[in-house]
DNA sequence: GTCGTCTTTGAAAGCGTTTTCAGAAAACGT
DNA sequence: ACGTTTTCTGAAAACGCTTTCAAAGACGAC
């Protein structure tokens, strides 16, 4: 690899002239500055950004914990991190958490060693405690979740709104035996979508003794499960809400298999919004996370100065998506 | 941050000593080894990766380019790298091509720059000349791609078998009306693809002017559209095999819109089995693309010395999925 | 001609490590 | 007691860059 005394060297200037002309940091004379630019181009020499990163204590890179790369939803926070990010300047590196708490601990001490400028990180396992802890005093967003000690460093999604509107509009569509399909995990997002759904159905007089519930993992295969059980148990029913998009997913193959026709005699409704309602027939009704749009606005948090982009705020709202 | 001379201080020796206990290079007396470690505990100290870098000309980091992050065949391929980079404890950092030419060569640029050990790359719009000339002496492997001059270095897939395989599967089940949904950017997998496809169809008498074809966009949306345009068109059709999952996904939407019954009167085939094929209804026949795996082979190619792991095969086969 | 003010430049320090080198101390053989 | 290894240790150089510092010229003003 060539380096700044290579260049310095073929251009017959020390190499703070060549540093000079790289940063653009002070006034270079024409004509020396013409011959450093002339030998980078010759060398087709590239400044190492390890060294500079060492000498200004700042690597312009970006860690990013997700759960997983594979899942669609994160992989839309990703790109909107991404793309956010090389408008910056910025470079991506990222990381899997796997909803395991020694993962996503080692996860993050991997990025926190590599001096990372800044971390967007989403964590299932970790305690809100450990998460602190670990984070010391850098620079973090935390996306999906709400600490209250940082609050101000949060981005998160009004669940308890989203799982309200789903039963809102199962309801509004004339439905009275509506089941729920959620996780068989304690995550705080189950919570809020599950409370938000039964205070709807609570408002028109159906308490929780009356709903139907089924949990599993929050996959398509735990959706299908938890589905032909509450199918299976409650014959009364016309519609399912599930926890996610792709539990949902699960669920439609469990209808579709006992020929129910939909939308007609049955509905279904997801949350999230992932790319995947495109494939699903019927198109399925979900609520909107605009997860995308929330890695955006980490990275605009990071990177721009505090005083502008005040106003926005913390807690997204969810949209109706038919 | 406390580097490592704050530790020598509080352990009443050189900074050498406690670089030695570090990296275990040297042995160290116990006594002595025994207080670096007490004040690198006390000072919860974390060896900054940025300036071992620099001198030891590593940076343990895997760039990995890919075309997009919420595209989950992406998504497969990533997760598949940072395993396997995990478990040779490398860091992946990450970029978008977006299959656009400029964003893959600034892509690769940035991971040139930022010194990464080695490179994965998917790069679908550079040309072999300008990515063999971005590349210069650097480690990378090539995903999805044979470039004849760094053949060793590359992992790609036998897609005109997968065309073929396919149409082999459908002509078994007794259909004899097939069409095609290919897309309609000239990228190899489709050529590939299609021509296998074409050579299955042929070796039953079926010739290129029998076969009914439509070109779209590689989305779910261009699957439908070509499909809706191939049903109006060819009313014999008892088959469709597309390019890939993601257009077939939008293929059953047009069948399903007919209310044929699947898989009863008629047939659909994919290629990829991105996780996708689980959601669909009918469970959609497809062949599997093991991208995965062949994130995690490239990262071994980089990562296991050359003599072991010779003998394995750089074009990785399809498997029919029903 | 002398002094002050700018502009431009190179030398050198520093970023936080690893590693080489040589010296000090301990251990050993005689 | 004395040379000879062997162990252990610290000083210093190096990695490739940025930035401070001070010196050297150039230029006017007096």
């Amino acid at each position: 690899m060539t380096t700044i005394k290579d260049v310095a060297e073929r251009a017959q200037v020390s190499i703070s002239t060549v540093s000079r002309v790289l940063t653009g940091s002070t006034r270079v004379a024409d004509v020396k500055s013409e011959a450093v630019r002339k030998a980078m181009a010759e060398l087709n020499y590239q400044p190492n950004t390890v060294a500079r990163a060492l000498v200004g204590q700042r690597t312009g890179m970006l860690g990013l914990m997700v759960n997983s790369f594979a899942d669609p939803f994160f992989g839309a926070l990703m790109s909107g991190v991404e793309q956010e990010a090389r408008l910056h300047g910025m470079q991506v590196i990222a990381t899997e958490g796997h909803h395991d708490r020694e993962r996503e601990r080692d996860a993050l001490c991997s990025l926190l060693a590599r001096r990372c400028d800044a971390l967007i990180i989403h964590a299932l396992s970790l305690s809100d405690t450990e998460l602190l802890e670990l984070i010391g005093d850098n620079t973090v967003v935390v996306v999906n979740r709400h600490i209250l000690a940082i609050e101000d460093r949060c981005l998160w999604f009004n669940n308890f709104q989203a799982g309200y509107m789903a039963a809102q509009h199962l309801l509004k569509c004339g439905h009275s035996h509506i089941g729920w399909i959620g996780r068989n995990e304690d995550i705080p997002d189950n919570r809020d979508r599950f409370a938000g759904f039964t205070a709807a159905m609570a408002e028109h007089g159906l308490m929780l003794d009356d709903i139907a519930v089924e949990l599993a993992s929050g996959t398509a295969a735990g959706g299908y499960q938890a589905a032909c059980r509450l199918l299976s148990k409650h014959p009364k029913l016309s519609a399912i809400q599930a926890y996610n998009d792709v539990m949902a997913g699960g669920c439609l193959r469990a209808l579709h298999e006992r020929n129910l026709r939909l939308p007609e005699e049955f509905s279904v409704m997801g949350i999230d919004d992932v790319y995947l309602s495109e494939y699903l027939y019927p198109q399925l009704t979900t609520i909107r996370y605009p997860i995308e749009t929330i890695g955006q606005r980490a990275v605009q948090m990071i990177c721009t100065p505090c005083d502008q982009l005040r106003s926005s705020e913390s807690c997204f709202q969810p949209t109706l998506i038919e």
